[in-house]
DNA sequence: ATGGCTTATGGTAGCGTTAACACATCGTTG
DNA sequence: CAACGATGTGTTAACGCTACCATAAGCCAT
């Protein structure tokens, strides 16, 4: 006893098949002894098939069918220091704005083999910071976050772990990494540029409002100061009573209508910063019988597939969200493949949509 | 000391903070250092606070602070072989309808924190396969699979390695593991026998096609098996130019109708496979000046948020989504937790939703 | 005082994989 | 024909954490 004080290896060598317990899954080892190989060639047929000679190639991939060997990225990634995981916080998935997002994001990484964690923040920074924790505690190879306001810790634990990240929606002058988006202030102060344009005077703005608690964004902001600036511009006067906003839903449209046309029956216009809401405007104008545009314009913002089947079509403005998404894995892949001079902010840009409702 | 043949230690214990190379995140061990105490009581002080020492806790948490410790998942799962990631394989998140699925089930998933794996199929069983082979090489504790068919490869895996499993949205008689959802067929029939309770004959079905091949799924062929049922149950004859189908988008559920009322002009009622076509088919009626429902009468399915706000408002059956997703994620939080007695398969129900355009 | 329980903490040995070398074999080349 | 690079495979030691015991200290009942 005295002198056995160092490894009691043989007192719990349980290594593996024991009667108890569940069955534990096949590990790199099993595959390896039925291939007749070390575990180290199989990992290597695995990952990297072209390095393995194909005869042994052959023998190890009927070895993984016949035991149904499943790998496991935990020990890898402990290994390896590496992941294929990939963060992506949005504030919602109930928007189709951000599930486009996703989606041309999703394809693009999807291709490359990476897996997608998804977060939903319900525009909560509180929450936001929470997800990017764990996903970080995840060793995850990249995050994507939407918008360019975090909260400060999520900047701190993201550039001290130095993750790749890239912002999307916004523009930002200083990115926490990467950032893809347009200028929400550029596309909004456009459209009312259109508007003055085509003639309106009296140009109403409405701001769709958000989340459990209602309440804006950076975007949403973006978007009220855009329009702001393009009546100053234009010369026409800025007055409270052309500001509305409401929940991002059809009715709260068709309320901000019937609310600015009450207080101000002199609007020529309405800028609804949402194609939701602008729909719900279209909608309670026909049930009223007001005539769009002639009695009052209606714009939209998103372009979304409503906004052209609405009678009459809705002039808005299209962002490029699948464009965003799929531009935001590109440039992931670049960073987490270490290319270091990949463009810090891309501007996608936007397009103003003329169509019958102006 | 002459007993030390093994270990050769010294060489290549290049542990930590060596020169070269990224800095390596903070490990446990050095916040169980700063804090004077072993790493197993970090790990405790972070995953169970109640067993460690209120005091002990607080040294702890100070440490972790000021080192910026973020916890290793990986490091953890492989020790511990358990995960705090569940994996979610949907059709396509374009879909409103499955969107608050995964809204449902993410709330309650995230309350519990989990981490949610999204994996998109696009209708593929084949890329579904792929995702659950990634999803299980992660060891997610639980997954969530869309519909109730699916291939032989993914039963097998999802069986042998015994990983609790909830398919949703279908009812299934052989379910993998769990099963929450509705029956497809009886919620097309109870509509088809409502409208003919309503008085209408020469009912029309249209069945939404999906993904980038356009193809049809277990859930639609159940609603089109439904509606025939209902047809014979009736006594109404059943005749193949009763069928149409099309694109899940607004201008397929247009044309639908156009065809339709083109071959058969005594058709009274159509009752489509989704609300979005159905809204189609409505904004159409109204571009042609065809009065709903007496001209011809059009039900959707999926009651969703355009159903109440189209012109007239659209009769349609409400499906519980949101209550699936979050049912779905109690019965698999139930079944990780080891209860083995929960309901193999959860019917959730339906309703039909009378409106006015029937 | 003894034993037994509870609470708080620590030591040791894996968990299943991969990085970094090391080595063996073979065809080339000057 | 020795030296050499290319090719294919193996050996060893981490990777960072937690399960599983062990231990220490305090408390209570006997």
């Amino acid at each position: 006893m005295a002198s056995k004080p160092p490894t009691r290896k043989p007192l719990r060598k349980r290594k593996r098949g024991d009667e108890a317990g569940p069955p534990r899954a096949a590990r790199l080892e099993e595959v390896a002894r039925m291939a007749g190989v070390s575990p180290i060639t199989v990992s290597r047929a695995l990952r990297n098939p072209d390095i393995v000679a194909e005869e042994t190639r052959g023998r190890i991939a009927q070895a993984v069918k016949k035991i149904g060997y499943v790998r496991n990225f935990n020990a890898g990634a402990l290994a390896s220091r590496k992941t294929t995981t990939i963060g992506i916080i949005v504030p919602t998935i109930m928007d189709v704005g951000f599930a486009e997002v996703v989606h041309g994001f999703y394809d693009t990484m999807g291709e490359h083999n990476y897996q997608l964690l998804l977060g939903v923040s319900d525009y909560s920074e509180e929450v936001e910071e929470r997800l990017v924790r764990d996903f970080l505690a995840h060793r995850a190879a990249g995050l994507i976050l939407t918008g360019v306001s975090h909260g400060p810790e999520v900047r701190r634990m993201l550039t001290s772990m130095a993750v790749p990240t890239v912002e999307f929606w916004g523009l930002s002058r200083t990115p926490i990494d990467l950032c893809v988006g347009y200028s929400n202030a550029d596309a909004a102060y456009a459209m009312t540029r259109h508007l003055v344009r085509l003639g309106y005077k009296k140009i109403a703005f409405v701001s769709p409002l958000i989340g459990t608690v209602m309440r804006d964004n950076d975007r949403t902001r973006d978007r009220r100061e855009g329009h702001r600036k393009a009546l100053r511009d234009s010369g026409q006067g800025i007055d409270e009573s052309l500001f509305a906003s409401g929940r991002l839903d059809f009715q709260s449209g068709a309320n901000a209508l019937v609310e600015l046309m009450g207080k101000r029956p002199d609007i020529e216009a309405i800028f609804f910063g949402n194609d939701v809401m602008a729909a719900g405007a279209l909608m309670e104008c026909q049930k009223r019988g007001w005539a769009v545009p002639d009695k009052v314009a209606i714009a939209g913002f998103g372009d979304s597939e409503l906004a052209t089947v609405v009678q009459p079509a809705l002039t808005t403005v299209r962002t490029p969200r699948h464009a965003m998404g799929k531009r935001a894995a590109e440039l992931l892949l670049e960073r987490i493949g270490g290319n270091t001079k990949v463009p810090k902010v891309v501007d996608m840009g936007f397009d103003v949509i003329q169509r019958d409702s102006t």
